[in-house]
This record gives structure tokens, C-alpha cells and sequence, in this order.
DNA sequence: TTATTTTTTTGAAACGGTTCATTAAAGAAT
DNA sequence: ATTCTTTAATGAACCGTTTCAAAAAAATAA
């Protein structure tokens, strides 16, 4: 293995001048660049990042820890952060937190003695965290996609609420007032949100009644049930609200096998803009949510803060909106030419 | 910030004994190791892995090259690669290659200089590959999913041929005998072998002919495109064997705007089962890619050869079968009970 | 008790860079 | 030619660990 001083050895110059010429210093007259150049091909040697952060005591390298790298949801947000950081010099450790609140530890433990410069985190949610292991944390670091009480760092959410109240708000436009909704978990923050967000629009327009509320998780499957329940329970759907995007799809298929078309009889909106909706028949309205200008937002607060930009002790909060991508699967209201 | 030698000096002994004690030898005496472990606790000492790594040369870490970080059909390989590792104490560097060979070539330059104990990539396809730039690396590394000729590493691909000529198969042994390929790029390796698996079993049944093949992309919009010219050009289609599951649902989508039925009047077995596949209407017959196994197999190999067990110069090469995920897009052929 | 063996502990020398006060060389001014 | 300035090059100290030969301590044998 070559280093530093073979170079300069052979080059016959000084470590120091090597070291400048490898980080462009312009003090090195032209001559010794050409010389140093020249040897650091011949012998084919490489820089060694470990020592320089060492010395530096900077890696340019920084963590991101995301509930499950192998989510279609997140793969956006993935390529939204390490794009970016790739244009700032910045190398990414990709760490799947696998929704334990242990193994998220045991990775923060890990960055931190890695030395990165800084992290980005969607949190696991987990009644067992120790909210002052984050806190206690001084690498620079950014929240995504989830809030935690207690923890108070930079963070970047999506609009749950703001969202959910749009799509609701677009179907009553749109002629529809007996809206169901088909929502994930009770207690999970994000699902809580949308809930609130349809409820608002909802009660603007004294249209809630608490049994069009159905829960379950966030999976086709559960999509599927939650429909067959609601059309047992109720009668004459206009139109239906669901939490996820897979719920939907989930629900396309149970209203199918009911021979209850979309969206003649019945609206459905979706929420999360996975990648094949639209590509369903119908192909399905829905909120989309920018998870590539989030991992964008998370790294551009990130660099701040690790240049020290921002200041060090307030801590900020960037609140993402979605956008609603109208396609078939709402019935839409006929013009009225006397509106 | 605390480094070993503040604990050695607060606890009375020596850097050895404390670098002994983080490193679990056993020549430590019980009263030293617990003298040291709450020494440690109560200065709130993070050994530093940057250090470590310097010293002992190896730095756990791993590099992981992909084309496309947010390509759901990698988010399995991703987990595979990421949770095996992490079972042997490794942590992963995720780089995007961005199908770039420049791109590709600047991440390998940064993994190497940053010493990490290993790579696995899957490379980019490039007529300006310099294969030597490869070659020369000798930091231990395993490919994954695509041969580039001219290389000789460790290498684990899918066997996109065997699988084809399994769905192709299927789809004779179920009465099909004029079936279309809807295949993907001319060149691209995979397609190519999938070209080869359908045209091996339809030859093997005398049932190849060439006005049977279509060239397009792996996109929907392709596969919705090549379908509609296919029922322009041919009569009667027996069955579609689609390259991609992507594919498939373009086709699936352009055989409903005609009214076509499938499976009643045309069968469709796709290939690569992503997520959606079976939750399409009808679900799609389909050959399943196990990624997730490919991430473990070249995570395996990979170990081998970190750890010397492997041959230094053996080159291997690990053929991951695909398995055939029967659902209702096929038309299955009426069992005769004299046969 | 003393000699011998075994087990622990020690601490200085790496690991491969960066940094910066100091020195040397070059250029400008007198 | 001499002095003063400016610019470039030098190399030892340092970053925070691990390692390992040597020393010290403990255990065992004589």
C-alpha cells in the first residue's frame, strides 16, 4: 500500500506539499503539482479517506435511518437524500431501522461512533422510546416524516391533515356527500392526521356522521374488508375516502366483485400516489406526496445545520404539501353553465 | 470529547487495558473491567470507529451499487444485501449509480479510498465500460444480476432464461400454441435470455415463429403499445408471455379496452411478480424473482471472500432459479381424466 | 522462601493523513 | 548588492485507536 510519504518521497517533496497538491491548495507552485501528479499515478496511489477524517475530524459522510429500505413509499425520499447530498460531496450509510425501536438505537449508536456528519431519521414509533437518547445526540440531525413528542430537531413532515381535507373537500365539490372513510390504525400519527383532515371537511359541510369511520391497517387485504363492511353496513355510498393508496386498490377490488362500478356508483379518492395507481382501472385520483422534494428538504436543512448556518439551539419545522392528482375515479360534477 | 486515554487516566489503568476491555478480551481482570465499564458510563465515552478502522485496517463497512436506489424491483436486494450484513456486524454504504458509468466509476474510486472491506454491485451496462477499471480493484467484490463480459468476479444472477422457458412452457403445457413475446430492449442482456427461454420451449414444440416477437421497453406505456400491435399484425393469440410484469400490465390494459377477456380469450404470464401483480384483476400468473435471495447469496460469497475462506483467484458464479407463481391470468387446460 | 511459570498490564510505536509554525526561496524596493 | 516582502515548502505534532514486546504481578512448583 502506497501513502502520502511514498509520494512525496519519490517526488522528492514534502508530505505537506503532496497533501496540498491532493486537496487542490493553491499555494503549490505549478511545477510540483505536475511532479506530485505524475508520481501519484506512477504508483498508482490512493488517498485514504479514513485517515484524513480522522485528522480532519470529518467524514463527509452521513446517516440515514429509514423504517424499511425495501418500502416502495420511501424509495423516493432515498433517492430525494442521497442525490442531494451527492451534489454537496456527502456519501450516505443506508440503515433499515426494521420499525424496532432497538435496532434504531443500537444504529445511532453505531453512526455516532462512525463519526458521520450528520443524520437524517424517520423514527420508529414505539412506546418504548427513551426520548433523551435522541436528545442527547449532538450530531447534527433532521427528523422525517414522523413526529415524536418530546423531541425537539429540525423536521420535515407531510401534510397528513392538509391533504386528506383537500381530497375530501374535492369530492364534496364534486357532488359527494355520503363519503366513507377507509383508514389505517387507530394511534398512528399519519392515519390520525388524515382522519382529522376528512372530518374537518366533513363537518365544514355538516356531512360527519361517526359511522362512516372504518379502521384497519394499511394493506390491500384490509382495503378489501373495510369496503365489504361498509356496504353491509350502509346504504347508497356516494363516494369513498381511503387513507392509502393500497386501501384503495383493495377496495377497487371488493366494489368489482360487487359489480358496483367506479366511478359511475360509487367515487373512491386515494392517498399516497404509489406508483401503479396510476395505472389501475379506473386509474385512481389520489394525493400525492413529494417524498423526493422531502429527502430534499431534510438534507438542505441537514447542511445548514452541519455548517452551522442555522442556529445551533432553534430547532425548525418544514411542513411539505401534497397535491392532488385528479384522474377516473371520481365522478365529477356537471359543469353548470349558471354557476 | 472523551477519548480511551481520558478513561485510562479517570480509572487508573492503561489505554491497552481500556482497548481490551472494548474489545471484549478475555485477559481482563473482572475488577478492571468493571473499574473501566463505569468509567466509561460516567464520562459518556463514544469509542471512535474512524480510529479503529486506522489502527486495525478494516473497517466493517460495505459497499452497495445500484442503478436506481428507488427501482422497487431492488428494495428486496436492497434488504437481503442490508440485513445480512448487518447479521455479521457490517454496515452498508448504498450508492446510486444512476445507470451512469461515470457516475459508477467515481463510487468506486470513493468506496476503495474509504476502505471499505467489501463491494457488491450491480454494474451499469455501457459500451464505455473500461473493463480494466474493474479488474484492478482488489478490494473483495461480488456482481450481482448483470454479466459484463471480460470481468471475472464472484457474480450472482437471476436465470432469466430457465425462468422463461418455464412460463413459456406453462403456457403450452395449458393448451397455449400461438403465444406472443412481449419482450423488452433489444441488447439488454436479461431480455435477451428471456428471449432465448420462451424461443428454446416454443421451438422445442415447433410452435416458433418470428412475427411472434415484439421490442419495446419494460414500461407500461410499452407494454400497452406492443400489445395493441400485436393484435393488429396477428390473429387468434393464444397467449402473451410478457418480459416484465410491467409489461404485462400495459398489455392487460390494452386487451381490456378492446374487450378482450383474459384468461377466456387470451392468456398473460408476466415476469419479476412485482408487489402489484397479484392484486391486478385477474391476478397475474407470473415468474417470481427472489431478490431478497440474491441479496443473501451475494452477501455469502461475499464473506468468503473477506475472510479468506474463498480462493483469491476462483471466480464463482451462483444461478438463482425463479419460481413460477401460478394466479388466474392463465387459461388452465381442462384436466382429462384418461390421461 | 525462592525460583519458575503463567497471567495481566503497560505504554510506545504504528496506522495515513492534515495542520501550521517555521524556514527557505523568490521578488521587489532601496 | 543589500534589505525587506511576499510566496512556497517543510516536517514534526497530532487525530484516537490497536498492537505487541516487555515489564509487572500473580500463581504455582521446588
Amino acid at each position: 500500500m502506497t501513502t502520502i510519504k511514498d509520494v512525496a518521497k519519490i517526488a522528492g517533496v514534502s508530505v505537506g506539499t503532496v497533501s496540498n497538491v491532493l486537496n487542490d491548495l493553491e499555494t503549490v507552485t505549478e511545477k510540483n503539482k505536475v511532479k506530485v501528479m505524475e508520481t501519484i499515478k506512477a504508483l498508482g496511489y490512493k488517498p485514504n479517506k479514513i485517515a484524513a477524517s480522522l485528522s480532519k475530524k470529518k467524514t463527509m459522510n452521513i446517516g440515514l435511518i429509514i423504517p424499511d429500505v425495501s418500502s416502495p413509499f420511501y424509495s423516493d425520499l432515498i433517492k430525494g437524500v442521497t442525490e442531494n447530498l451527492d451534489v454537496h460531496g456527502y456519501n450516505v450509510f443506508l440503515c433499515s431501522s426494521g420499525n424496532d425501536i432497538k435496532k434504531e438505537s443500537k444504529i445511532l449508536k453505531d453512526l455516532v461512533s462512525m463519526w458521520i456528519d450528520g443524520i437524517i431519521i424517520i423514527p420508529v414509533y414505539s412506546d418504548k422510546r427513551d426520548v433523551n437518547e435522541i436528545k442527547e445526540i449532538d450530531t447534527p440531525m433532521v427528523l422525517v416524516n414522523r413526529e415524536i413528542d418530546g423531541i425537539t430537531k429540525d423536521i420535515v413532515i407531510f401534510d397528513n391533515f392538509g391533504g386528506a381535507y383537500e381530497a375530501t373537500d374535492f369530492l364534496i365539490k364534486n357532488n359527494h356527500k355520503k363519503i366513507v372513510i377507509l383508514n389505517g390504525p387507530k394511534y398512528s400519527r399519519p392515519f390520525e392526521d388524515r382522519l382529522l383532515g376528512w372530518k374537518a371537511s366533513m363537518e365544514e359541510h355538516d356531512l360527519y356522521k361517526k359511522n362512516l369511520v372504518f379502521y384497519g391497517d394499511f394493506s390491500v387485504e384490509s382495503g378489501y374488508e373495510m369496503m365489504l363492511k361498509s356496504l353491509n353496513n350502509l346504504k347508497k355510498i356516494d363516494a369513498v375516502f381511503a387513507s392509502s393508496d393500497l386501501i384503495a386498490l383493495g377496495a377497487l377490488n371488493a366494489l368489482e366483485e360487487n359489480n358496483i362500478k367506479v366511478p359511475d356508483d360509487i367515487s373512491i379518492i386515494g392517498f399516497g400516489d404509489i406508483y401503479l395507481s396510476k395505472f389501475l382501472k379506473p386509474s385512481l385520483t389520489t394525493i400525492r406526496r413529494p417524498f423526493y422534494n422531502i429527502g430534499k428538504t431534510a438534507v438542505l436543512m441537514l447542511l445548514e445545520k452541519i455548517e452551522g448556518k442555522s442556529d445551533e439551539k432553534e430547532c425548525r419545522k418544514f411542513v411539505i404539501k401534497g397535491k392532488l392528482e385528479i384522474r377516473n375515479s371520481v365522478k365529477r360534477k356537471k359543469i353548470n353553465k349558471d354557476e
